[in-house]
DNA sequence: GATGAATGAGTGTTCATTCAT
DNA sequence: TATGAATGAACACTCATTCAT
């Protein structure tokens, strides 16, 4: 790994543990193991560090919301995918996910706004794809006719619980992915069978 | 409103609203509208106002619990009652219920660990409270049997969700309360007659 | 003990242990047992509290060296006595000397240089004791015939050095102030019976 | 000069002149020709600084001390070097030297005692060196027999004596020194020729 | 005589950032 | 690329002192 891709990962795991201000540009550079300089050799600040990974992240994130657009699957497959793409993208990048879920509020009203642009169009996002996997699955009988936005933020809510949840207890025991599908599913479903 | 609880009210909301580290005791000086040592004739110093405002939150909080305790209700009453708490606290003191679901993760490994023991108590109280409620559904037959814990950080995770989500949307016309009680009961009731 | 002493008095000690400058008012406050504007009712500031505590130590010392040289002696008598005074001294009011041998070169060219106006006095009186008592003892034969000024000067210097020695050594064993006196007869008088 | 170094010497002089409490941090950089925070890049602290010319101080002490113990000296001629040897450093280091007779006492109970530690080992190297030679000298038949400590303490004293007047009275007509020697020598020797 | 509340001026210290090399 | 040295601006905090009561 390259010593600018030490820095924005080094960045990542700090500013997701202790806070954006909290971490101060020599700690980062000492663990990261370069010297202060090189940091501003490689980019333009400590703005412009949160900013590049708060973007990468996104980034990432839309495309693969894209990616799963793509694929057909029942109303419930379809958020069900969405819930274990969270999970996963929570166990792939962990620092990254935290960051955006605790350092964001806080830099909200930001300089140039660029973490509420991308958490609006994030939220855009992911409520339009559940908002129309609900509306199907309410025109075709399969799910009850729940309110469609808020049920999708209900859901979000859900999934961004279990996250949470994840990184502040990390215990391999729960099965907390199936629960949270199996949660929803009970919730939407009109189906006597529950958990089938 | 004494000089000390002007101090104290600004603090958490320039706490929950910048992070407590991007809010500077000088900024907090002027929108309380007192002189910077003041703070430090009332309190010890910016952690000590900080773990204040914690402590008289989850104080807030564990009484409400408590009394929530004592009032006997159906398994889902109880958890209806949960929900609908949460949410009202939310509204009462919201600046310090966000501080608490933003500032307190980062803050998590501090000084002495004031916060982490709080909200390892908060937790422990919530889903001790949601499990014995769901138990007893489970038990008398009303409720899918769903696994206790799990379903338990779920329903919190739902909770946590639409507290957050009205805070950063203050959207009235959203009733996410109502939806997010609805949401709960169609999971967990075995029953044909949906949002009865 | 009226409060105003008390006040003097932990001033003493505070500022003979600690210094000057690191005393604080409100410590000054703690430690006497009273609030801080007491302090200011009393006494002008902690500049005034420091300029009485010296003003009234030099007082004692300038009396009591007068009424010393009010009783006639033989010239290494006279010295003697010189020696016990500053050792009686010292164990009366420890506090007031340490901090005029201490604090007082630190407030050399203070403000009103107050200090260092006693203390040249102080210097004046001492060394035209001494100069008074070797010259007469030089002129009877008693005393070799020493310079007169710089063994006056070495031996206020035996008598600092004792006197702040047992501050630091608090050492009831040690016998310094029978061997200061016999250390500077021996040096002084023609005569081989030493220590006679 | 380094700017380091420039820092160093100024420090001393400060801390030696004004005490180490009413020396600010603005001032030592002002007089040093330097910025602030350039003394956070070079040294810890204020007590950084300090300790380290403390320790540099004693250091320079501890090896001229211990260079004079393996030249060979008759028991009157090591205490004449150890008197001169004080008055030398107190030339070539003033500062220092006086920072060490008046700080040092009101930072003696200080964070890491280093200072006091320091001072201690000081004491004891001197009066063991200064027993040594008086116990030599009485054995021989030389010196008078004195008691060996409160000699060796009055000695030290006459030392500090002269090297504190020496730097409150630069008087360059009085030979003190040689006062000091001879006064010291008449105390001990016994002989009748006075002063040969 | 005595005090709780309050403050202007300053403290030591740290920050993100830059520059010369 | 890489860094040792350096800095302007700001930080949390403390000081001696005052005022209204």
């Amino acid at each position: 790994m390259s010593k600018k891709e030490t820095i924005l990962k080094t960045a990542a795991r700090l500013f997701a543990t202790q806070g954006f201000e909290a971490t101060t540009t020599i700690q980062l550079a000492r663990e990261a193991g370069v010297t202060e300089p090189l940091i501003y050799y490689h980019f333009k600040g400590k703005d412009d560090l949160f900013t590049r990974i708060i973007d990468a992240t996104f980034s990432e994130y839309f495309s693969r919301i894209d990616a799963l657009e793509k694929k057909p699957a029942s109303p419930f497959g379809q958020i069900r995918k969405l819930i274990e793409l969270q999970y996963d993208i929570a166990e792939e990048m962990p620092d990254e996910v935290q960051l955006i879920a605790n350092a964001c509020p806080a830099k909200f009203n930001d300089s140039e706004g660029i973490c509420a642009a991308n958490v609006r169009e994030y939220r855009r996002r992911l409520i339009g794809y559940l908002t129309r996997s609900i509306s199907e699955g309410i025109s075709s009988g399969e799910f009850a006719p729940v309110p469609l936005e808020e049920t999708a933020i209900l859901i979000l809510s859900v999934i961004n619980g279990i996250v949470r949840y994840g990184r502040m207890n990390p215990d391999p025991e729960k099965n907390l992915r199936e629960a949270a599908v199996n949660f929803c599913r009970r919730s939407l479903i009109i189906n006597n069978a529950h958990g089938s």
